[in-house]
RNA sequence: GGUGCCGUAGCCAAGUGGUAAGGCAGCGGAUUGCAAAUCCGCUAUUCGCCGGUUCGAAUCCGGCCGGCACCUCCA
């Protein structure tokens, strides 16, 4: 059994084979930290992360690493503007970014920081400039693209079609237009760090070469971000890297599709947006901002549970662009509610809790023969057909299909042990909900119940059970006007009633 | 103009040569005092359009239409 990639580079899906045996190491550019953290700046991390827990899964020691870009002009304009230093405006929104994708469950091995790099990437610039790949013009230190032959292998093009279609004033400091900054001098009061060329700071991609050829060593195997990263950033990062090292620089090159917000296409997937003075994107802004569809992280995380934002992202395959709504966001939220009333049944069933069920991590440990009945080798089918499914380029979405069916087989298995009261029912009933969990873990979801919005305290948990208490009453006096105004109401102030067999029981739902 | 991606039911979304997964919504049934939850069944002769290749195409090729992204240095 093979994973299978598709890597940018060739245009293609090809088997995966890491550069050391048992090791991947997996780099996804960060954000430029200078406003607080949308949406679109958790798509590529949470994907990532999903292949991390595959590949995990798939037995293999995974490195993640995600940069923070702390060094730009946007955060020099912001932190001016709220009249701050620019290390307390990176800080601040650093700690929100880093502190949101903990909550969707993203977990990284590192987040290094473009200011703390500074060293390395004048190390790499004199290696270029030394090779003769680069040159130092008026303070600048510049890329020469012309003296790297396969400059647009990534993005497939060439440089001189490329000209034609160049709309922007070429600065004369540069050889040739396409030429890309590694090094740019310092304007006064900008931030500044001392260098053989004078005092200035890193060009947008170098940081990223730097980090994670440190982090990842100068040939790593997966480099991931927004597709609108593809050129001209990570195309700088292969030429720069791989003219440096004389190496190839990542083996392995996704990029996840961008979110829009319906029919506003406003980019959201990559760490750079439109700027401000670009017409484009102030109507793209304007059109939000009248829908109040700009949505901040933290805003979306006080409406949404960050699962059900999580799980949104992976319903759709990555390469796909995905839009954000809310009416797709109630409707995905529709099933992973359906997964979590099973996870209540568990309970119920079983005595203990779903959430709690320590599955297999990983391919080797997971019991492939379930074999027996034939509940079990449904489930087996089930899992083998989820499995085949991530190997092919990760595809979260078709998983998430066969993880439907695996629920609603259990449910059918609960029901048929409720009814018969067999132990060997009940058993294989453990065994298939183990398996739910095992694939459950690799999305990263289902990881705890959901959080109801209020209400987690005391007296008014008592006050719901004594209020059910007098609805029973009710209805064994077939007071059912009572019994039903009590449901209704309650159902008014968000609260569900459920009669069952073993009695009534209740849920406050969450704001949504 | 260049490069690339996409177009599958009311909506969302898998499927890249072998006869259309799954979810939401809807309809019918079981269950229920009625509901909720859960289960069962039904719901695309058809995959933007037109040609071609093939025994066979949503899947490959050509053309067209429609949507989107990127085409640089402070995106």
């Amino acid at each position: 059994m093979s994973t299978r990639i598709y890597n940018t580079l060739s245009r293609q899906k090809e088997v995966f084979e890491p550069v050391v045996p048992g090791k991947v190491g997996i780099y996804c550019c960060g954000p430029t930290v200078y406003a607080p953290s949308h949406v679109g700046h958790v798509v590529g991390p949470v994907i990532f992360d999903t292949v991390k827990r595959f590949l995990r899964y798939r037995g293999y020691d995974v490195t993640f690493v995600i940069n923070i870009t702390d060094v730009d002009d946007k955060i020099i304009n912001k932190a001016a503007e709220e009249k701050t230093s620019t290390e307390e405006l990176a800080e601040r929104i650093t700690a929100d970014y880093i502190e949101h994708l903990g909550r969707l469950g993203v977990e990284v091995d590192h987040f290094p920081r473009a200011t703390k790099y500074i060293p390395h990437m004048l190390a790499m610039i004199e290696t270029l400039v030394k090779k003769g790949f680069a040159y130092p013009s008026g303070g600048d230190v510049y890329f020469d693209v012309t003296r790297h032959p396969a400059y647009g292998k990534l993005s497939n093009r060439n440089i001189d079609e490329m000209m034609a279609g160049a709309r922007k004033e070429v600065s004369d400091l540069k050889r040739h237009p396409s030429d890309f900054a590694l090094w740019k001098g310092a304007k006064a009061g900008e931030p500044a760090w001392e260098s053989p060329w004078g005092p200035g700071r890193p060009g947008w991609h170098i940081e990223c070469s730097a980090m994670s050829m440190d982090l990842l060593g100068e040939t790593f195997d997966i480099h991931g971000g927004g597709l609108d990263l593809c050129f001209p950033h990570h195309e700088d990062e292969i030429a720069q890297s791989e003219c440096c090292t004389g190496k190839t620089y990542a083996k392995y090159w996704m990029h996840n599709g961008l979110m829009q917000y319906g029919d506003d296409t406003r980019k959201m997937g990559g760490r750079c947006m439109a700027e401000e003075g670009d017409i484009a994107s102030q109507e793209a802004a304007k059109m939000s901002k009248s829908k109040g569809n700009i949505v901040t992280l933290a805003k979306l995380l006080s409406d949404y549970s960050p699962e059900l934002i999580r799980f949104f992202l992976l319903s759709t395959h990555y390469r796909s662009p995905i839009s954000f709504s809310d009416e797709r966001l109630k409707e995905v939220g529709a099933l992973l509610e359906k997964a979590h009333t099973f996870a209540e049944r568990y309970e119920q069933v079983m005595g203990s809790a779903f959430y709690e069920l320590k599955a297999p991590q990983t391919w080797a440990e997971a019991p492939f023969e379930a074999g027996g009945s034939e509940f079990l080798g449904r489930v087996v089918e089930l899992r083998n057909r989820y499995l085949e499914f991530m190997d092919d380029d990760f595809n979260t979405a078709g998983a998430i299909g066969t993880m439907a069916e695996l629920i609603t087989l259990l449910n059918r298995q609960a029901g048929s042990y409720e009814s018969s009261k067999d132990e060997a029912t009940k058993t294989e009933f453990a065994a298939g909900a183990v398996v739910l969990k095992e694939l459950a873990d690799i999305l990263g979801i289902l990881t705890k119940a959901p959080e109801s919005a209020g209400g987690d305290d005391q007296l008014t948990a008592s006050l719901l059970d004594l209020l059910l208490k007098v609805r029973q009453m009710a209805r064994q006096e077939k007071s059912f006007a009572l019994s039903d105004a009590i449901r209704d109401e309650l159902a008014e102030l968000g609260v569900t009633i459920k009669d069952g067999k073993e009695g009534s029981s209740w849920k406050i739902e969450s704001s949504h």
